[in-house]
DNA sequence: CAGTTACGCTACGACCCGTAGCGAAAGGCC
DNA sequence: GGCCTTTCGCTACGGGTCGTAGCGTAACTG
């Protein structure tokens, strides 16, 4: 093992950080102005005042540095305990929603999903930035329900893994769903009915044990 | 009203229909062979031998080219009555899970919503050809369950088309996030546990209300 | 037959890609 | 300080795709 977990290389120049901030900051604004599709790697070492030979040193290309650029934006999405299970799926669900809002990721997450179909490594990259740190998320409030009670303690850890991807495929995909594909809002009134929903099956599987 | 459902215009060289099933034929394989991304009009016009201005005359790019080529395998998916809620949705959920294992739909469908964010003609577009007709079979469902009395007969017909989004937004959503975003298979077990957490989550409203 | 529309083909400017090659800058190591 | 290494900005390039214009020909109508 050669430590190295920060800097590759102990000697010559170092990379600018203030470059990869700023590359990533363009690459966020150029996603905002042009979209996914009409978004160039020259456009964006332009805006970050940048050679565009420096991304490609850093970057393969549009697809990495755009999950770069909007990872960032996932570490927003906290859970606070607000009391009860549904509160707390409630206030995820809005700001998940919220995130798929702003015109960054509206754009960018499905188009990198899309690549990843026939790019392995780019849907690890997509895996370990982005889709880990929303699972994080039912893996906590799962655990914050058992311990009030709202659900029971489950006995079979390899079933309560099956049950927590199931939760949140069944959230992140619906919400995704209903804001990108059905195109309508994710309201207050649509994340109860939801969450209802949810919390009745969760119920239901519990009370069927 | 000038009546013209079939053809735009009485006089002239009619367009070759063998031309547009040959196009969208191409477009398929290219997606298959290709993906998305690579696909290029170019290489759709000399697969379906044809000139590459013939492409342009009938679709705007590659967005609605694609959309158009991909929509007819959404005609496959059908609802036969099983005899009951839980095998009938069990049924549609894995014909969905068969068509974004496909390689043509798995590239395009994720792509086309991408740059359906941007683009309001084209989203309109993959609604009437795409969306609306999965959403059908949900409201075929929905009703069917209610003759057989597994679900109480709604009163408010608001309220009921409401629920009938929010199904087919949790329905589909879970499944192409399970499919596409998770990248894991949507097999029976996964199937089964969805249908149990959907239809606990159905029966816990209903005796709700 | 004349009129109208679609077709195949070629050619074109514009744009983006990803890389090579260069000299200069910014660090570590002795 | 001097030397080595790596990154930086810049320019230039071949290759590819885009979307369109222009032309002559083909197909169908009245």
């Amino acid at each position: 093992m050669c430590s190295r977990t920060t800097s590759r290389s102990r000697t010559g120049r170092p990379r600018s950080l203030e470059a990869d901030a700023a590359i990533l900051e363009a690459t966020r604004a150029a996603l905002v102005e042009l979209g996914w599709s009409k978004l160039t790697m020259g456009d964006v070492a332009s805006r970050a005042k940048v050679a565009k030979t420096t991304l490609y040193r850093r970057w393969a290309g549009k697809n990495e540095l755009v999950v770069d650029a909007v990872a960032v934006l996932f570490d927003e999405l906290e859970l606070p305990d607000l009391g009860s299970l549904q509160a707390d799926i409630e206030h995820v669900v809005l700001q998940f929603a919220a995130l798929l809002e702003r015109p960054e990721t509206r754009t960018a997450l499905m188009a990198v999903v899309a690549e990843s179909t026939r790019d392995q490594p780019l849907r690890e990259r997509i895996r370990l930035s982005i889709v880990d740190r929303q699972k994080r998320l039912v893996l906590e409030g799962r655990q914050r329900a058992q311990a009030r009670g709202e659900l029971p303690a489950g006995r079979d850890p390899l079933a309560t893994d099956a049950t927590d991807d199931l939760i949140f495929d069944v959230i992140a995909g619906a919400v995704v769903h209903r804001a990108l594909v059905s195109a309508e809002p994710v309201d207050e009134a649509w994340v109860q009915r939801f969450t209802a929903l949810l919390i009745g099956g969760l119920g239901a599987a519990a009370a069927a044990s």
